[in-house]
RNA sequence: GCACCCGUAGCUCAACGGAUAGAGCAUCUGACUACGGAUCAGAAGGUUAGGGGUUCGAAUCCCUUCGGGUGCACCA
């Protein structure tokens, strides 16, 4: 029985005693089934009766009591004890709980995965980092993070479309034209230019696919140096991501709002809603109406769009593709963004709490001999999401991003993270993983299979290291929903690791294989599939993580 | 000054409002006739920054003080 079969159950007990009118409540919607952290408390815990104790009128325990009693008849259901200010502690029925294994193993990649979000179409967008330049450590961050964002939420049912915002628009693209036009003349990167070594290379490039862009004029050859070098810098960050394992489905382009009119046709929706306004020459935006510090400018006195402008268009772009929800990710240094964005959708008519959401991620801080390291892609002192791969894999790399809460500003110390230690906990999570292979493949070798569903008798799993790794199983699809209803790929990782301890104390205790001239019998084939769904569920959440699962180490 | 995030073991970090606040690393003591020792068993380590409040119950929610990060453009 899984933790939400037994939920289910505990609701159908709640509702059969108010039935009875024993109990004169409202049946709870979301009745809390949880793993208890001590063992003695049973294989499950429900706090119902303190939750209904309340509305009920009476005592916590007395509630407790009544669904105890009830509960104790149902099927699968071992024992019942009422603890505490009155929570039940439940024991599954040995059977109950050693079935799990087997639901693993048939689900097999589809465990873990539930329904929640069914229906929902997601648009999903994360790094857009400035084709300026490669992808830094910072925006690395939000690659691991949000790509297992967008796989949790997949395996909570939704349509996800992860999305990358090009800025190859604006006056940030002109800095980058002009350096690239400088270095390739060699000449010193203009004061306000960018400044790093990268800089030099893709001038070169760009000199190598247009010969004979230096003996255009000025304007020309800025152009080639713009266009091109647009162009060769996104490639290497679609590189660079597709080395990470992260898979955009769309690239947008911020200059094809304005070659397309999505942006004037925006600012005449915006226009339309009554919210703008022209004052010293420039036209605003009325966000102050919808909770913002102050109004926005969409078109400076110059007459030249903000980058506000393209932002509202961009936004009516994604629901005019249909999207219910359109999800942002952002660091920390982009916060003060979230009360403009959600005023411009409240603006265009839309609601901010139903169909935008914005994620703040706290920064990825760099220490370099235990100092802060300032990063600026003008001054060229970046550490690149590259840098950080070559040093430690992109298994770790993706881990140790996306193992610690986004609320959570991280620092990484460049030297630390050079030498490649063994302290990473993604090693001992993957070490469970191969270790469960070579168990199975020692099997295969022995002639031993797991067989159908019906020739193992799962109530042999009694040894109590078995039991808890049978929780801890159960446990998944929970942990997943959770997560992903959070945002929090970190809950995965985490539970991976408690689940790979759990493993390697099973094995320490249990011996899966005969040894010697011992003959394999019906606990073997029993611990087999116990091994086999601890496996499923390592393959399956290092796979939300984009960590791969080796068979061998 | 205003807004958001954070403050938990020596270090890096966990903990849907739930029971005795948990892991890893580091330290100390054990298990190598090993289905993979990248493992396991045990010890030690805490006034959850401080102070109020809410309730059956607070690291978690509210107020406040202190400390750190980030943001407050007709920049992108």
């Amino acid at each position: 029985m899984t933790p939400e079969q037994l939920r289910d159950l505990v609701r159908a007990v709640v509702a059969a005693v108010v039935e009875r009118g024993t109990l004169a409540v409202a049946v709870p919607d979301d009745v809390l089934v949880e793993r208890p952290k001590n063992p003695e408390h049973g294989d499950y815990a429900t706090n119902v009766a303190l939750r209904l104790a309340k509305p009920a009128g009476m005592p916590p325990r007395a509630v407790a009591d009544l669904l105890a009693a009830e509960l104790r008849e149902q099927p699968g259901v071992a024992r019942v004890d009422v603890a505490g200010p009155g929570f039940l502690n439940v024991t599954l029925a040995q059977g109950a709980l050693g079935q799990i294994a087997v639901q693993a193993v048939t689900a097999g990649e589809a465990y873990g995965r539930t329904t929640p979000l069914a229906g929902q179409t997601l648009n999903l967008e994360f790094v857009s980092a400035n084709p300026t330049g490669p992808v830094h450590i910072g925006g690395s961050r939000w690659a691991a993070v949000g790509d297992a964002i967008g796989r949790l939420l997949e395996a909570s049912g939704a349509a996800v479309t992860r999305e990358y915002y090009i800025n190859d628009a604006g006056a940030q693209i002109d800095r980058f034209a002009r350096s690239l036009q400088a270095a390739a003349q060699g000449r010193p990167v203009p004061e306000d230019g960018y400044g790093g070594s990268y800089i030099g290379d893709i001038a070169a490039s760009v000199v190598t696919a247009v010969p004979d862009v230096l003996d255009r004029d000025d304007d020309a050859q800025r152009q080639a140096f713009r266009d091109t070098g647009v162009a060769l810098m996104l490639d290497e960050i679609r590189r660079s991501m597709e080395g990470f394992g992260v898979d955009f489905d769309v690239w947008f382009s911020e200059k094809s709002l304005y070659e397309t009119g999505a942006v004037d046709k925006a600012l005449a929706r915006l226009r339309e809603q009554g919210h703008v306004y022209e004052s010293d020459g420039a036209v605003w935006l009325r966000t102050t109406t919808f909770g913002d510090d102050k109004d926005r400018v969409l078109v400076k006195a110059d007459g030249e769009t903000t980058y506000f402008a393209s932002d509202c268009a961009y936004y009516l772009d994604k629901r005019s593709r249909g999207f219910d929800r359109v999800v942002i990710m952002l660091g920390a240094d982009h916060s003060g963004y979230v009360g403009r964005y959600k005023a411009l959708v409240a603006a265009t008519g839309d609601d901010p709490d139903t169909h935008l959401e914005i994620l703040i991620g706290q920064l990825v801080n760099l220490l370099r001999d235990g100092e802060p390291v300032r990063m600026s892609k003008r001054a060229g002192t970046i550490v690149l999401l590259s840098d950080l791969t070559d040093a430690i894999g992109v298994d770790a790399a993706r881990y140790a991003l996306a193992r610690a809460s986004v609320d959570q500003m991280i620092d990484i110390d460049v030297e630390l993270w050079s030498r490649k230690t063994n302290d990473n906990p993604v090693f001992y999570v993957q070490y469970a993983h191969a270790r469960i292979a070579s168990v199975l493949r020692n099997a295969a070798d022995l002639g031993l299979a797991l067989g159908e569903p019906g020739d193992v008798d799962p109530a042999l799993l009694a040894h109590e290291r078995e039991n808890d790794l049978l929780r801890a199983i159960a446990e998944f699809p929970r942990v997943v929903a959770a997560a992903a209803e959070l945002r929090a790929p970190h809950r995965v990782a985490r539970y991976l690791e408690e689940l790979a301890g759990t493993y390697h104390r099973f094995y320490d205790a249990c011996r899966v294989l005969p040894r010697g001239d011992e003959e394999a019998g019906p606990l073997t084939t029993a611990r087999l599939w116990l091994c086999s769904a601890t496996a499923v569920v390592l393959r399956n959440g290092l796979g939300l993580l984009g960590v791969s699962a080796p068979e061998r180490m």
